[in-house]
DNA sequence: ATGTTC
């Protein structure tokens, strides 16, 4: 762990001296530090330059709401699901076949959707993007149990190799938009709770709601699609913002730590691993790594077709992506290696591998 | 990230 560049003592950094993190996204955390409320900023190993602000990251505020910290995916995070199957007697090319009808069917009706607990007005806008997948780094991945490391751990959750396993990565879709244009503040002094900071809150709390109900209709469909009877395992957000008394501690692509097992994903053409977080490492505000981080932003991955083309997936599962440009983006080669950001959360005790799981199948779009 | 984007 390092203190950043300006020594702040606010500011940790939870990676280790060999680890690669982007200055640009280092000077991002250092500049939170200007914003009104801000006690302390905790940087995951997979930190990297967002948009307007740092990926990657916890912030602690005193009685402030700083909605753009959180962005517009206001929800977006993990769902995993196990599903009563195995690997070995699983028919690849149908499994395939069956996961790309994920992108066939709109979402819920209103009713399905306010019975499900969406309020109406919410309901009424935005039901039909429940159970889909969106873009991005957005994905439903069939995976299996390849990797049995807390063998303790892994028999209590009654884990075998083999096993199979659904990830879901997705949130709010057009929601976390609209929450967040519903709400306006000033970029450096944000919303005091009670001046706006609570209203925000409330929708905000609406769209983490929503986007967890997204994941669980799709890992519903996905099991459906494959035939496989499954239940809920893991459900953790990593956009959002939790309270505690006055305290508001915002999370911007930064999973929880304190809600059980975390799946943490590679790229679309690495492992996942699972891990058992500590939330109480100090400074780390109960937060750990939502995934591997990217190492090269978004523009500087397109038109690379052709290499892309002559590289298979490195753990050699099938994608569903009929987006070039999406393929593009998204490559393996534009991610940090996940052993590694995993290694650094264990160096620093944020968290401890308990299996690893190979993708299968991943689904990310069938629209061209 | 987003019913995106001139």
């Amino acid at each position: 762990m390092f203190n950043s560049m300006s020594g702040d003592a606010r500011v940790r950094v939870f990676a280790r001296a060999s680890s690669w993190i982007e200055g640009a996204a280092v000077r991002q955390l250092e500049q939170l530090l200007a914003r009104r409320g801000v006690i302390a900023v905790a940087g995951m190993p997979d930190l990297h330059p967002g948009h307007k602000g740092p990926v990657g990251c916890a912030v602690l505020t005193d009685g402030v709401v700083h909605p753009d910290i959180v962005g517009t995916d206001i929800g977006c995070g993990m769902t995993a699901w196990r599903l009563d199957g195995e690997l070995r007697r699983l028919r690849l090319d149908k499994a395939e076949r069956a996961l790309g009808r994920l992108g066939d069917r709109g979402g819920l009706d209103v009713d399905a959707a306010v019975a499900r607990g969406v309020p109406p007005d919410v309901a009424a806008a935005h039901a039909e993007a429940l159970g889909t997948v969106g873009g991005g780094n957005h994905f439903v991945e069939l995976q299996t149990v390849h990797q049995l490391v807390d063998a303790a751990a892994c028999a209590a959750e009654g884990l075998a190799v083999g096993d199979l396993t659904l990830l879901v990565h997705s949130g709010s879709r057009g929601l976390g938009p609209a929450v967040l244009a519903r709400h306006p503040y000033d970029h450096g002094e944000g919303l005091a709770l009670n001046t706006g900071g609570r209203a925000y809150l409330a929708d905000h709390d609406v769209a983490v709601a929503f986007a967890a109900l997204n994941r669980a209709v799709l890992a519903e469909r996905a099991a459906a699609l494959l035939g496989l009877d499954g239940a809920p395992w893991c459900d953790v957000p990593h956009n959002h913002v939790t309270l505690e008394g006055d305290r508001v501690l915002h999370r911007k692509g930064a999973a929880q730590a304190d809600l059980g097992l975390v799946p943490v994903p590679g790229s679309r053409g690495a492992m996942t691993y699972l891990v058992r977080p500590d939330p109480r490492v100090a400074g780390a505000l109960a937060s750990l790594a939502h995934g591997a981080g990217r190492k090269r932003d978004r523009a500087s991955m397109r038109g690379r077709r052709d290499k892309e083309r002559e590289r298979p997936n490195p753990v050699g599962n099938r994608v569903i992506c009929a987006d070039r440009r999406l393929a593009e983006e998204e490559a393996p080669e534009a991610y940090k290696p996940i052993a590694d950001v995993v290694a650094d959360l264990e160096a620093h005790g944020l968290a401890r591998t308990v299996a690893v799981l190979k993708p299968v199948v991943t689904f990310k779009t069938a629209r061209a």
